[in-house]
DNA sequence: GATATTAGTAAATTTCACTAACTCACTTTT
DNA sequence: AAAAGTGAGTTAGTGAAATTTACTAATATC
């Protein structure tokens, strides 16, 4: 409930560049254009943001912040690791889905550069990932899970299933159809970790 | 056995390319300190590559190549559609584990940049992503796979996992041991796609 | 031995991220 | 109500890096 109080020119300016990233990669994206496209001068751009990947890096992690809240919402009042699994499986690719330019540079752009991993962005991911761990170990404290795996491995597994499934068709522009993927994604393994 | 017969210029500046990589990300290299490091002028550069992002996929396809031929000799011999996919993974992940360079560039440096789906090295990458096709494609006939979930989604879900699971080694500088690696993603996934 | 081709260079040019130093419109202080 | 301060924005650059142009030296070919 915090919305914060940006002024006008900064809005601009992350808006202009979402804008730019539907149409081009972030590289291939000048401050001129950015300015351009906001309606404001290069310069602004230096005021609000330490330089052109920070401002990638502010816009990413407004996204996420949205995002994280959300799938942290849909997993209320579902009982059993499992199916909580199955929600969590389904919300992340429903959100690449739903947001292929936020995908795309969560899963492309931010990584090329070692500054993500000091990003608040990665700080999310981090929280997030977190969720998914606390999830298995439940899992596999009742027994709906195996424990001769480690359940970081499991969540990896899980994680570079989903992001290669969803970067295909986000890099080729194909449409990405999260009830089925889901559904595959989880008959496959859910039949390797379970006891 | 077409060994290449490349000018020394062109070799120097690959190989330089090469030595510096293992220093520093590709951004963070500037033509003038190839071309230092190499001991010819930056133009030269510019006769041999269309521009610094040819030269990083030319240098990479040189790498691949080779590990193409390596691991598709590395599944001669080898009976089963399930022995072959093991012995793929262990491959594939160890060649992640022993080129941490090249693996980095691959994974990371190539995909945030278009060119890379029109370069020769993902050329390569669609070759060797027919084999593991093929290997898939051989389980399911002779009742190895279970047939209800495509193929190509189980070819993604054995990717991601690999290179999910590869990524994080390589991004913090961990170690990476492949026989383990291998033992439970197979423990997983063979679970999932056996009938 | 002339000629064409290939390898390589020196020096300019362009492109782009980034900065310093300023103006202008409002508030706040005294 | 004048002075001082602050936030938003601009003008006009700089320097570093990538790329291009126009050339020379070496080597192969006829």
């Amino acid at each position: 409930m915090k919305s914060k109080h940006f002024p006008p020119g900064r809005v601009k300016i992350a808006d202009a560049l979402r804008r730019l990233l539907e149409q081009k990669e972030f590289n291939a994206i000048t401050t001129a254009e950015i300015s351009r496209q906001a309606g404001v001068t290069e310069a602004l751009i230096y005021k609000y943001f330490k330089d052109k990947r920070d401002l990638l890096h502010q816009v990413l992690s407004e996204y996420l912040e949205q995002y994280c809240v959300l799938v942290q919402g849909d997993l209320k009042g579902i009982k059993g690791a499992l199916n909580k699994l199955r929600k969590l499986i389904w919300s992340h690719i429903n959100v690449y889905a739903t947001s292929r330019v936020f995908a795309k540079i969560l899963l492309i752009e931010a990584r090329s550069h070692n500054d993500y991993y000091h990003s608040d962005t990665y700080e999310l991911v981090k929280v997030y990932s977190g969720v998914i761990l606390e999830i298995l170990e439940e899992g596999r404290s009742n027994g709906e899970i195996r424990d001769d795996i480690p359940v970081k491995l499991i969540r990896q597994i899980i994680l570079g299933s989903i992001e290669q499934v969803c970067l295909t068709g986000i890099t080729f522009d194909r449409p990405i159809d999260p009830d089925a993927l889901t559904e595959d994604i989880c008959e496959i393994v859910f039949n390797g970790i379970i006891p």
